[in-house]
RNA sequence: GGCGGAGUAGCUCAGUUGGUUAGAGCAGCGGAAUCAUAAUCCGCGUGUCGGGGGUUCAAGUCCCUCCUCCGCUACCA
């Protein structure tokens, strides 16, 4: 443990009224890819995701089901917890702003804040909506012909008046853009930074961080008529989790500041704006890095629950596979684009790069090497150019493929991969192993040799996109658990001839439309 | 309205600080091979680099302008 720098990764916290759907996958999925990255990689991961339970919707949903809240959120926790589950994510935590140690961290949070004058107690008169939980300015809104007021979002308002606590937003401007120009990583993509700087430069106000008109959420300490704002309880989940408030042992001490937060873009400004204001404010350290995906649209057509075109991240799976679902959602898009899932589009990477790529190249060698070599990773002998020059690649893939995922660029690690894998397919036919065998046997071993030590570079480096298959293709190199790590990577941790290698089996199946199978 | 981003091959995109015949994948067309999941390999693009103007020996790459799309944000009556 000792020595291992570490690394520290979260999902926003997801909002236990909804259903899961493949925005809430997606974010998951990418902080997993990264969580299992590093990990490979040597680092100390700490990787965490949860549930956010607390809020007048949630309250209002318990109420509707004649349940009380805690056991309503109790049942719709687990959507999520089993989602984690089903796709094969690998959080070290998954926590819930229900639980103990977060009522704790948020009260500690408060007092502090209260403590330096942060936070001071005034009143909030407007329009509210409770579907939105967001204040709306009166010229917002739209009036029915039925009377009713709505948001320009179409929900229902009500005029609320109520005590309120602020915080001190209003002087933290200056301090921000400090930090936004000073470690220019702190949000990406860059076109996100601009927006979140504009709006910074444009000037804040001070924030209602608490509310009265309900009771669900976290009481504010020492007064009992409010409960906390649900975003400075939500964005504390953060910090919750690493044992705040003991900050001078434990993993706040070894893992904080964060070293990523991952969001979707709807949420960046609570988590590029109001949560570095709040850490700073409380006098700890902000979070190093957020970064705000994309969207999906479903077949070109923006997903809504009115349009019933939700995508079920469950369904996927079923209809294609899990490790071919995350391979997708990583491959499709550059990583932080809007991307769009379709069916023809899922089902091309899914055949022509995970099948007929990859899928066909180990298939390929593996067999010759099976029928060939006596079923043992074969003897190589002196190197050709066109086999230096291949090995080359894939001795460089790891620097690639780190230098693009500490950027968060999934699709051109993806891409990096998959020149090699290219190269490795465009090698086999021009070695043609098949001829070598009755003129040069000895050629045919070094030429099977090369390949696997590729394919053996390609698998480990997989590991964190598609886990299931990159093992069982590790499995058919007969490379245990000690040697798939990235310190294997190179010449250092060459496949040893001889090894017996267990009979090769197909990876990853191809997608046959159901039309067609008979 | 303001700020920001984007418009490159049928599709999705890459194009470093301006400099040889503008690239990749997919799709399409032709050929080869047969080890393999009918998978693979090789070859094939006359693209007004959104329009127009300008700077330069040289512009997809800089400047001006116009058009279209997108994001953030503001406001009017």
């Amino acid at each position: 443990m000792l020595g291992r720098p570490p690394f520290y990764i979260t999902t926003p916290i997801y909002y236990v009224n909804d259903s899961p759907h493949i925005g809430h996958a997606y974010t998951t999925l990418a902080c997993d890819v990264m969580a299992r990255f590093k990990r490979l990689d040597g680092f100390d991961v700490k990787f965490l995701t949860g549930t956010d339970e607390h809020g007048q919707k949630v309250e209002k949903s318990a109420q509707a089901k004649g349940m009380d809240p805690q056991a309503f959120t109790d049942m719709v926790s687990k959507n999520f917890f089993d989602l984690a589950a089903a796709l094969n994510f690998s959080n070290d935590d998954f926590i819930r702003t229900t639980e103990a140690r977060h009522t704790r961290a948020c009260q500690k949070l408060w007092d502090e804040l209260i403590k330096r004058d942060e936070i001071y107690l005034g009143s909030y008169a407007g329009w509210y909506a409770v579907r939105d939980e967001a204040f709306y300015g009166e010229d917002e809104l739209t009036e029915g012909a039925d009377g009713v007021r709505r948001a320009p979002s179409g929900a229902e308002v009500e005029w609320v008046e109520e005590p309120s606590y602020f915080f001190r937003l209003s002087q933290w401007g200056d301090r921000l853009m400090d930090l936004y120009e000073s470690r220019p990583d702190f949000v990406a993509p860059d076109s996100r930074r601009n927006e979140v700087m504009s709006f910074v430069r444009g000037g804040l106000t001070d924030l209602s961080v608490s509310r009265t008109t309900f009771s669900w959420g976290v009481p504010v300490p020492n007064d009992d008529a409010h409960i906390m704002y649900v975003w400075l309880d939500a964005l504390t989940n953060y910090i919750t989790a690493v044992g705040y408030p003991e900050t001078e042992t434990g993993q706040y001490a070894t893992h904080w500041p964060a070293d990523l937060h991952m969001v979707g873009k709807d949420i960046l400004r609570f988590h590029a704006v109001y949560w570095p204001a709040f850490l700073m404010a409380a006098g700890l350290e902000p979070p190093k890095r957020v970064f705000a995906h994309g969207w999906w649209t479903n077949e070109g057509q923006k997903i809504s629950k009115s349009l019933g075109n939700v995508i079920d991240p469950l369904e996927l799976v079923e209809s294609y596979g899990l490790d071919q679902v995350r391979y997708f959602l990583m491959r499709e898009v550059p990583f932080g684009n809007d991307g769009d899932f379709s069916h023809r589009a899922m089902v091309g990477r899914m055949n022509g790069e995970l099948a007929n790529d990859l899928g066909n190249l180990a298939q390929r060698v593996l067999s010759m090497i099976g029928k060939n070599c006596g079923g043992a990773v074969p003897t190589p002998g002196d190197h050709s150019n066109e086999d230096v020059a291949l090995l080359g690649q894939a001795h460089g893939l790891l620097g690639q493929v780190r230098d693009a995922l500490d950027r968060q660029a999934f699709h051109e690690a993806l891409e990096a991969v998959w020149v090699v894998v290219r190269a490795a397919n465009a090698y086999v036919d021009h070695q043609a192993p098949w001829a070598l065998r009755k003129t040069d046997p000895d050629r045919m071993a070094t030429v099977l040799y090369v390949l696997a030590e590729t394919i053996r570079h390609v698998a480990i480096l997989m590991q964190p996109v598609v886990p299931d298959s990159a093992a069982r293709m590790l499995d058919q190199l007969a490379l245990g658990p000690d040697a798939r790590g990235f310190e294997t990577l190179g010449e250092g941790g060459a496949l040893v001839p001889g090894t017996a290698l267990p009979k090769p089996q197909g990876i990853f199946p191809r997608y046959v439309e159901p039309d067609k199978e008979a």
